[in-house]
DNA sequence: GCAAAAGTGTTTAATTTACACCCATGC
DNA sequence: GCATGGGTGTAAATTAAACACTTTTGC
């Protein structure tokens, strides 16, 4: 990150009087806001973070958790990045620091803003989806500030309850574009534990791909991945129902 | 579209009063703009195509067309969409009608708010990428009102002279979403007249990839999409500096 | 012993990649 | 006639898909 007051060291006098003299127009603005799509696999089941809206608009409905981007006009401070606004409220909603939990994933999905989306005001919206580790999810009910927040398993939001907002049109979106990730990206390894199986691995990608995946041929692109060097052994051995399966961690140097 | 009055037939007196009761709150808002990378390819060449700054700041560089999004807090007109924003900078910017010119392929591509990328005030951007058939091309310059616009090519706008704001990075965000949108969808036809030859799909394949491809291998490729229906044979031959080709069309009723 | 899941192998088809080569046309 | 580029074919390597089978564990 570059320092504030050197962003543009070649800016002319000219350039520097103007910007001195620049009073923003009166032009109306819209609301921005932040919507987290918190994901998670657990138990092979793929799962998302819904808040109960307590408040009118929608009240008493399930939607995403979201926020305020703050910003103002000051020259020397014009307020947090879209990313850095994600990354709070997905701390403030799960509790987890960066700190106690390490990194987490996080990726801009798109962003929304159909007039009428908010009844209350002009809002515009950057979807964002985060994916965490289902060994950190015990900790969030625990740490998270804000009660009446609810893991619900994606497959079975469909037939519930209608979500607030555009919040479904925002949350099918996400999943389309998980989706694609999944083969070009290496968003699975986010949703394992440090050390996985290839079966917990396989796990995931049934649980976000909606289909199951046959072990045999899962198992022999997750060989080439080895060969590759995207993955390597680790030591131990899980235990299952039957036989103990091998364990693998995701290497992060990629060759 | 749903009309205003009937968006939420669901809601309730209460929600009602509170809605009519509700102030905006004062926190301070963004400036939300939505910019344009308008892409062609023109002699096997891709092409953006660029304005020039005669204001400050970054007078004189060359930019991404873009313009703000209108928009307002009333509950019964919040101004308007995201896309009919990028679709009417698109109309102004080229010249080009929706009348005039059919569709024009428009889409989404990330949203940029880094805090200081305008340094006269907040400005949060979201970036769209449009594809314009080089055959609309010549129009454009005589229809579009504001002067100072050209086509840059591409390939040689790295080495030239630097962009203004932030728009070197929302370029090449754009470039990568188009390449992996190559594979997966059917953007390579939004840059080819309405009747094509093989060749001249391979050319903008290799024009967007930045990359030679085999002819004999792009042809298997184009010949499974006619079985599979995607494409179809055309009337006619093209005239080339060899063998005339045969033209085909792209199948609009996908199977 | 038996169920369950780990782990292995086989076969077929489809796709990718790298080529060589023929053929019709404009000049 | 000959260069140019359209059009065709071939062979090896890789990947995808379907499915049968063997092994090792917990109970």
């Amino acid at each position: 990150m570059k320092k504030a007051a050197k962003r543009h060291p070649q800016r002319d006098p000219d350039e520097e009087r103007f910007l001195e003299e620049y009073r923003p127009a009166e032009f109306p603005r819209p609301s921005v806001t932040v919507d987290l799509v918190i994901l998670t696999v657990l138990d092979g089941d793929l799962k998302v973070l819904l808040v109960q809206r307590n408040e009118h608009p929608y009240k008493g409905r399930w939607a995403l958790p979201g926020g305020f981007v703050r910003v103002n006009d000051d020259r020397s401070d014009q307020g947090e990045d879209l990313d850095a606004a994600a990354r709070r409220e997905l701390e403030e909603e799960t509790g987890l620091s960066k700190q106690s939990a390490g990194h987490f994933f996080l990726e801009q999905v798109k962003t929304f803003g159909r007039p009428g989306r908010d009844p209350r005001m002009r809002v515009i919206s950057v979807a964002y989806y985060a994916l965490v580790r289902s060994t950190l999810v015990p900790l969030i009910r625990a740490g998270g500030d804000v009660s009446g927040a609810r893991w619900f398993s994606v497959a079975e939001l469909a037939r519930e309850e209608p979500l607030a907002f555009d919040h479904a049109e925002i949350l099918e979106a996400t999943l389309a574009k998980a989706r694609a990730d999944l083969d070009r990206s290496s968003i699975a390894f986010e949703l394992v534990p440090e050390t996985f199986t290839i079966q917990e691995l396989r796990g995931v990608h049934e649980a976000i791909r909606a289909e199951p995946l046959d072990p045999g041929n899962f198992r022999k692109k997750f060989l080439r991945m080895i060969d590759d060097g995207h993955i390597e052994a680790a030591r131990g051995k899980r235990p299952t129902a039957s036989k103990p399966a091998s364990v693998y961690r995701f290497a992060r140097n990629a060759v």
